[in-house]
RNA sequence: GCCGCUGUAGCUCAGUUGGUUAGAGCACUAGAUUGUGGAUCUAGGGGUCCCCCGUUCGAGCCGGGGCAGCGGUACCA
């Protein structure tokens, strides 16, 4: 909806990608957040903040061979024209924190991130320019025990967050584990000229539960047409080398009784790829030892990630239950987090190598599943006890009445607009209100308040269809004397809890 | 970025082969009801028919070009 300003007005509208919060959005978001901190801090990690602006060298994100920044981040230059941007992620600010902190922080630097993110790309359903991120990573370590704590952690965040045991899995792979493959076909992981069509190749296999063996088979030859008649140009490999990779990305699926070893033989004696897969029977074997077991952390041989910078372990985590949408059609949420490990990107800052492990959860994503599973009980602040006035020259009496409310606990406030009873009635009914403090001369005159309750008044006027009956019967209005109306309130409140 | 679809009231949409003053439902405001949120009835406000150019006596409708939105795809740190 493109609408013209009127004039010179600006319009009042968001960018694009971009969303306001409010009520719901923001008790479920934060109701999550504690969750997971408290599973984060539980495991030991440390919280961090960073700005949400860094230095665009430091994210390592220029176009190669320009001083222009990167698509796909918000950038922009300062007094001096260094170039800024907005983070991305949390993994870049984390690795300069650690390469400006270096000599400071414990080795293995442990900690957790939790804020905005931005990226500008074309947003989709579900999708935001602006969205909510939650890391945790262990920076200075080699140790694949930090690998298999990612992963019991991300399980452990799942339930925190009330998705069962069986509705989400977490799946392990290694690049190291890819690249041997990749060798065994003739691209060489290390080399510069194969660099392309390895990214190529990681991406199509990536593609796997979207588009099938087959489309990834396509993508991995000669190239593929979507629905829409656009073509995706393809790998070009060759048919073998193609079976190759595909019985790789099978083999999990396959239901073999040793993974491991079926890919052990696909592999061919490739050294690199046979150290990955030690990797990955270590991690299993520690997630079993800590009661992790395949229902929970297991391999899967197609987990690819679309990142460049993972070295080793990577790894993902998926809802695996479907639900109908609006439209009736199931949806798959898929993908709610990922990680892996990245060996090189404090290297980038100090030149020493310092190897690192950690997973992000996309926050939003979860909890559009959460609101699916009906997990997302609808914790929005409920309203205010309003206060009507009455009469405008009580102020100070109303206004007592909202503070009295308000030091027993009670949300509440008084009428601040200038309307009549009617509109404030509607006033209270928007908001949510529970239910209504009425006080008018009548009422004053004898020591006493009306309370109204709201939530029971809406249910009788189902069965009220006269106008006069449900204005003069006041349904589900009691009058009582001031010195009860705390009471009287909190009975209201509490008979409607839950 | 590429491909496709769609742009009419705040929202969802009608709108005849091109023909007076562009409609409906919902929402909103007011009244019926001087101190009672709902329901009902009545009335009312609200439009650059996405923009520009062209064809025509005449364009919401036809043609061209833009822009925006949606969907797919690519990218996704």
């Amino acid at each position: 909806m493109s609408k013209a300003p009127k004039d010179n007005r600006p319009g009042a509208r968001l960018p694009r990608g971009l969303r306001d919060y409010a009520g719901d959005d923001i008790s479920g978001q934060r109701e999550m957040l504690d969750k997971l901190r408290v599973v984060f801090e539980r495991y030991g990690y440390d919280a961090l903040e960073t700005p949400a602006i860094e230095y665009t060298d430091a994210l390592g994100k220029f176009l190669p061979d320009t001083d222009r920044p990167n698509a796909g981040v918000f950038s922009f230059q300062d007094e001096d024209e260094q170039w800024m941007s907005l983070r991305y992620d949390m993994t870049a600010p984390l690795a300069r924190h650690v390469a400006e902190n270096f000599d400071k922080l414990p080795k293995p630097y442990r900690r957790y991130a939790m804020g905005p993110v931005w990226r500008n790309e074309k947003p989709g359903p579900g999708r935001y320019r602006q969205f909510m991120q939650c890391d945790a990573d262990t920076v200075g370590t080699d140790n694949v025990a930090a690998d298999a704590e990612a992963c019991m952690l991300m399980a452990d965040a799942m339930e925190a967050l009330g998705i069962p045991r069986g509705s989400y899995v977490v799946k392990m792979n290694n690049r190291k584990v890819l690249d041997g493959v990749l060798a065994s076909i003739g691209i060489d992981p290390a080399s510069e000229a194969d660099a392309g069509r390895r990214l190529t190749v990681l991406r199509a296999v990536d593609k796997l539960d979207r588009l099938g063996a087959k489309g990834v088979a396509l993508l991995l030859g000669p190239g593929r047409k979507d629905e829409s008649g656009d073509f995706t140009k393809g790998a070009g490999l060759e048919q073998a080398a193609i079976d190759r990779v595909l019985a790789f990305v099978g083999a999990s699926a396959s239901g073999a009784a040793d993974v491991f070893g079926v890919v052990e033989g696909i592999l061919a004696g490739n050294e690199g790829g046979l150290a990955g897969v030690a990797e990955l029977r270590a991690i299993d074997a520690l997630a079993k030892a800590a009661g992790y077991g395949p229902d929970r952390v297991t391999f899967d041989s197609s987990i690819v990630r679309g990142l460049d910078y993972y070295t080793g372990p990577v790894f993902e985590a998926e809802l695996t239950f479907e639900v109908t949408g609006d439209d009736g059609k199931p949806v798959r949420f898929g993908s709610v987090g990922g990680g892996g490990r990245y060996d090189d990107l404090v290297a980038r800052f100090t030149g020493q190598r310092v190897p690192a492990t950690g997973f992000s959860i996309g926050v939003s994503r979860l909890q559009a599943a959460l609101a699916h599973l009906g997990k997302a009980k609808s914790t929005a602040t409920p309203g205010p006890v309003v206060v009507l006035v009455m009469d405008k020259a009580e102020l100070p009496l109303y206004q007592k009445m909202a503070q009295t409310l308000r030091d027993a606990g009670i949300r509440a406030e008084m009428y601040l607009g200038t309307a009549g009873m009617k509109p404030q009635m509607k006033y209270a009914d928007k908001r949510g209100a529970p239910c209504v403090v009425i006080q008018g001369s009548q009422e004053r005159d004898k020591g006493e308040v009306q309370i109204k309750d709201l939530i029971e008044g809406a249910k009788r006027s189902a069965e009220i269809t006269d106008s006069k009956e449900w204005r003069e019967g006041r349904p589900a209005q009691v009058s009582v004397p001031e010195a009860q109306m705390v009471s009287t309130v909190r009975a209201i409140l509490a008979r409607h809890k839950g």
